[in-house]
DNA sequence: CTGAAAGCGCTTACAG
DNA sequence: CTGAAAGCGCTTACAG
């Protein structure tokens, strides 16, 4: 390891000098501070000790979230932003791949430099959040909802303007409306189905099991959700795809079967940032902005850690609902798809999208 | 500040017992680790020496970059893979904000921990590179290229690539094409040019100013593309689109305005990740793995800080080039859109995308 | 399981 | 501009 001690050996001059040419002191010729700082580079000095430390704030996920997601890439740069004047910087952690057996979550972050922690957990991990809120470490978890009210969470429920949305279709005359969902158990896809069966409960429409839908969250999936809702016997006239990616898969797969949308069938999606714009037609849909929920999560933790916030605390950003193209009034000639030996072809149910 | 020796007194005990407490000491009990912990948390402890202060990785940016674009998410979550098994952490830096004038690059990075840094910048900040590269930190430059051997550079060539798309749409019969790309100058986009107007070139086409567009890389900069492209008097009959965002906005715009995908234009996009899936068409394109940029920048840093290989070093990662949907032959009727007061009118040009 | 003390890495008045 | 020395924060054999 180098040490203050072994770089003034190699430059020739006392470990007083090294320091203050590593911490620029004025009182020190450019000459020796070139010296030095070359010799530091060059054996990886890394200081120990003293008072410049810089602390940070840890982004720290439970291990199976992909950071290029839109959602998480969405979060982590709020994270960065909601930190950007504070003087701490943010630090990328695994909360189950770096953390030892034999430390608390306390130590483990201590050990990082970390003051507090943003946590991006899965359902399967929600012990850590307790743990970690039981040791007293600051912390806010994103995207999570806890009974215990010591645990400090940031998060979006989506069942109020889920809900909306399913009303909007009704008001719009439809009365068969599929549900898709992805297959990881969620709370947010749990807040989006409460939603849905509130509005359809509203307005005296039963709640059939066989118009729920769990399919993968890919493309793939929401082709799935699209040939699945297709080809059903009185098929619905409309889907809520509560993913973004089975959205717009679903729409993908209606120009592959072109399945017009919303003329033979209605599409509401969900988005986490822009994809909702990225396809034809631009999808009507249930918005969260995961950068939002970032910046919310990180600039109220370094309220916390600076002492002008009281921890824990929960706070619920909005959803909205975004009309858009691809939602409409459900079609007076109900065409389904009929998959048969060499492809598929159409069967009229004319009417059956009347109430 | 929160020192052992506060936390001692505050707890009745010996700071060497703290120590070991925040240590985890096997010879202490379960109840004073307890008591000290507590107190280390409420107090915002944090350890200003010692043995166990990890080190980290620096994402260092020139602060442009948008962290939840497709580019810079998938090339962050290839930087944190890159460094998953070897100890090291990521921490996310801005090199314009964060750092002091009076400290070097060197300082800075100390200053935080950091014992390489990868770094992201834009064209007008490449002098950074070459001063880091000066003091002698380990440094990967991830998407710039420099003559300057001493700059260690992981980066894509999509010349080639860009060359073989031009080269398919010739061979498929194409003989005006038009490139699009976005405004902010940077060695990508010179790279796609370079490979267009060496196909054209190859096949004796003249490069003509007017098919070479620049507009915002966005949704809207893409629709401008589209349109302008299908309005010109002998109208291009395939665009290369060298940015994603100008690729989707463009496919997006032809749905609009009822312009057939391939058939009455064909579209060659750019793919940093899947964008080219999620539309219909899918999108022939020049793609480039964003991910595995980030991997194979942070893996070699810490190769290198290991001493396991040797800066500085250069590496181009491959792009690849994905033949989809969007491309076809030319239309035998080269119909054109014509912007009037009310909306477009078509003008027939037939036979006008024959060689 | 704990403390007193030696020791390490670093910084900083003080002296020159 | 530099060094010798005091001092701080922390850790760790050593002793009990």
């Amino acid at each position: 390891m180098t040490t203050v001690r072994k770089i003034a050996q190699e430059a020739g001059v006392s470990v007083a000098t090294v320091s203050r040419a590593l911490n620029n002191d004025a009182a020190i010729s450019e000459r020796t501070r070139e010296l030095v700082l070359t010799i530091a580079n060059n054996r990886g000095y890394m200081a120990r000790t003293g008072r410049r430390v810089t602390t940070y704030v840890g982004f720290a996920c439970s291990g199976e979230q992909v950071l290029s997601h839109p959602f998480e890439a969405g979060v982590l740069d709020g994270v960065a932003q909601g930190v950007a004047e504070s003087g701490y910087n943010v630090v990328l952690l695994n909360l189950k791949r770096g953390k030892r057996r034999d430390e608390t979550y306390t130590q483990f972050f201590m050990r990082h430099g970390v003051r507090g922690a943003v946590l991006r957990i899965v359902a399967g991990s929600r012990g850590i959040c307790h743990a970690i809120a039981e040791e007293g470490f600051p912390h806010v978890v994103i995207s999570e909802r806890f009974d215990s009210a010591d645990i400090s969470c940031v998060d979006c429920d989506s069942r109020p303007d889920s809900l909306r949305a399913i009303e909007y279709l009704i008001a719009l005359g439809h009365r068969r409306i599929a549900f898709a969902t992805h297959t990881v158990p969620d709370h947010d896809q749990q807040d989006r189905f409460e939603g849905y069966k509130e509005a359809l409960l509203n307005h005296g429409i039963a709640v059939e099991d066989r118009l729920i839908l769990r399919h993968p969250g890919s493309l793939a999936g929401g082709a799935s959700v699209l040939k699945v809702v297709m080809s059903m016997p009185e098929r619905p006239t409309a889907v809520y795809c509560a993913d973004w990616m089975l959205a717009v898969g679903a729409v993908k797969a209606a120009h592959e079967l072109s399945v017009r949308v919303p003329d033979d069938l209605s599409i509401i999606g969900f988005d986490d940032a822009d994809g909702r714009h990225c396809v034809h037609p631009t999808l009507t849909a249930v918005c969260q902005d995961a950068v939002k929920l970032g910046v919310e999560a990180s600039a109220r933790l370094v309220k916390i850690l600076d002492g002008d916030a009281q921890a824990p605390f929960q706070f619920t950003a909005p959803t909205f609902f975004e009309v858009n193209e691809s939602t409409g009034p459900p079609p007076a000639h109900v065409v389904r798809i009929v998959a048969n030996g060499n492809g598929s072809a159409r069967s009229d149910e004319s009417g059956a999208g009347g109430a």
